[in-house]
DNA sequence: TTTAGCACTCAAGCCAACGGAGTGCTAACC
DNA sequence: GGTTAGCACTCCGTTGGCTTGAGTGCTAAA
């Protein structure tokens, strides 16, 4: 592919950057006002068609203006990524948004997605924490009917999830209290990336020494991480704000994006992808994604982290015609803002 | 009001019947013919004025058909809810879709909802238990940090809930634990409706014998059965499908009505009333609701229980124009599968 | 290489005409 | 007196032609 020259460029520029505004397609004369009348339309249109040709724009019709193309726009994004800090005020505002959070994790996530909602005016997203990020807390066995037990896991981080285990045959209350001692002091202080290969490891050392109840024991937390582990969870807020845009008042295409957000698997598979340890904010268009369903829109997502370990992903769901240099800069503050709230509040 | 007879109320039953199937105002000759020919359209032309003027039925505009008024619309319902059996085979069909259920009560309303939604082609929502209506099982102190301790209540029918209180000074797991034991024997087995008086008598109690780690343990308790009481939930699915009705193919009404999906405090409180110990199906149209912007969807509902104590609220959210009676028996039939399966699990 | 000019294209808005579904009313009918 | 046929009238939705305006590509001159 040829270079671009600084003209080229600034005609790619000012057609998306118009184009991003306006949701129209722009037409020459309209870049070579904003160009400062330095050059005329015709020239304009001579470098534009070079630009359609290269595969940077395109024409909705003849006798239409111009629009990118993914690959246009994408190297639009690119250029324009490195951010800008976001101003004074809006850093408090959004401070100001987390000051009534309770102390419980789930109310911190959502509260997030609620904030970049609100400030970008698209879909907020935030992936739940990945489990195995995490550290153990605690294991808890609560028999529920005499062949059901409730197994309820807590992370250090406040995280907590709980499952249902059918068990073959009866046990005690008195049984699961003796041995849930061990267990949590086994996998005390233990990543939970790790806690499998532990439990594993000390169900054949109990196998040899023939302690049954103890195995079972094992054998029960060993089920009910599982199930954890693939639990992955995301939440959701504004999605009624893409409706506003005028992209999406086409019935048939809001349709399909709304299904696409219903089934959760999908945008959960999209944001995993995302999810970059230590990285910046990332952009990623929906036709550059696997899923088919989210074509025409586009992810501006960040990672959230604690210390070292990235957690999740978090960001914004919106038209591919979105203020991008406005947006870009609040989902990165926002990570921040999460990652530091998270770092302070457990220890 | 004038009584209606024979004649009338067939006409109005036509017309109803018809517009609930084709969506479009239905005129004198359709209704003609579809009474068997017996009566001219001319005829039915004077009876439907009449009940126009009742005000059981309304005009778009002069020269198109008759639709009903919400009114009329009521009348039709009351008349047609003594439902009918479902037939055997979607009978098994939803009892299948139980099948592979895993033991958390979660999984079993979102699954329920899903059912609703997927039977129904309609929006199915499920309200989550009344935490009240259910009995204490266990609850557990975990200290998160010096300051922030988590409390994790388990009901007996499986519903778990935890916040995260934080306390104004440092305390141990020890001292937590120690006093958890007891605050479990003196819960134990009380509906939680009446857990909070219970507390309040025994910190006066233990008050009086200045047991302060005890009344500090009872308050956190407290705390935590404050927030799970206050918490209420709804798990929606195929909101999807209301884009199929064509009266949301307007974006206007379209976006209106997800707004009003998107704050779930509303629908909670719209399924609240429709919570009636002992009821069958029930049906609310939205302008009978309290909540504005659910005007022009309805809600078939029914109340699942667990023996003889109502738990919550499943239903399905449609247009006014549904097919009810294909519906309401659904619905009958479903929350009966679900309090069966509640009161069969857990003893 | 840039620019002015011109012919051409296409979407979108406007308007008038038309057809069809349905009504209300009147006068005849049983 | 209730029922029906007939008729004039109303109103919506669709169709198709026409116009307008934005924008293009090409050519020839600067």
């Amino acid at each position: 592919m040829n270079e671009l020259n600084e003209r080229d460029q600034k005609v790619l520029d000012a057609v998306i950057s118009g184009y991003l505004k306006s949701g129209d397609p722009v037409g020459s004369r309209t870049v070579s006002k904003n160009y400062g009348g330095k050059v005329s339309s015709a020239t304009i249109r001579n470098v534009m068609a070079d630009l359609e040709e290269m595969g940077l724009l395109q024409q909705p019709h003849t006798s239409a203006g111009r629009i990118p193309t993914d690959r246009g726009l994408r190297l639009y994004l690119d250029s324009i990524i490195q951010l800008e800090q976001l101003d004074q005020k809006q850093r408090q505002l959004i401070r100001g948004a987390y000051e009534q959070t309770s102390g419980a994790i789930e109310d911190l996530l959502r509260r997030t997605s609620k904030v970049l909602s609100v400030f970008c005016r698209q879909a907020g997203v935030v992936l739940w924490p990945k489990f195995e990020a995490t550290v153990f807390k605690h294991i808890e066995f609560i028999r529920l009917t005499p062949r059901q037990i409730m197994v309820i896991l807590i992370s250090k981080s406040g995280l907590v999830e709980h499952s249902v285990i059918d068990w073959g045959e009866v046990i005690s209350q008195e049984t699961l209290d003796k041995y849930s001692d061990q267990v949590n002091e086994l996998l005390k202080d233990l990543p939970l990336g790790e806690v499998k290969a532990r439990i594993l490891k000390q169900m054949k050392d109990a196998k040899a020494t023939f302690d049954q109840l103890f195995t079972k024991t094992l054998n029960i937390a060993q089920q009910a991480l599982q199930t954890t582990l693939d639990n992955s969870n995301i939440y959701i807020e504004g999605q009624t704000n893409l409706l506003n845009s005028p992209e999406f008042s086409d019935v048939g295409r809001m349709r399909k994006l709304l299904q696409a957000f219903e089934d959760k698997s999908r945008l959960i598979r999209l944001l995993d992808t995302a999810l970059n340890p230590g990285g910046r904010v990332q952009i990623i268009l929906g036709s550059e994604s696997e899923v088919r369903e989210l074509e025409e829109v586009s992810l501006i997502s960040s990672t959230y982290s604690r210390g070292e370990t990235a957690l999740g992903v978090l960001g914004v769901i919106g038209p591919l015609r979105m203020d991008y240099s406005r947006i870009i800069p609040i989902v990165d503050f926002t990570a921040r803002s999460l990652s530091n709230l998270l770092a302070e509040e457990r220890n």
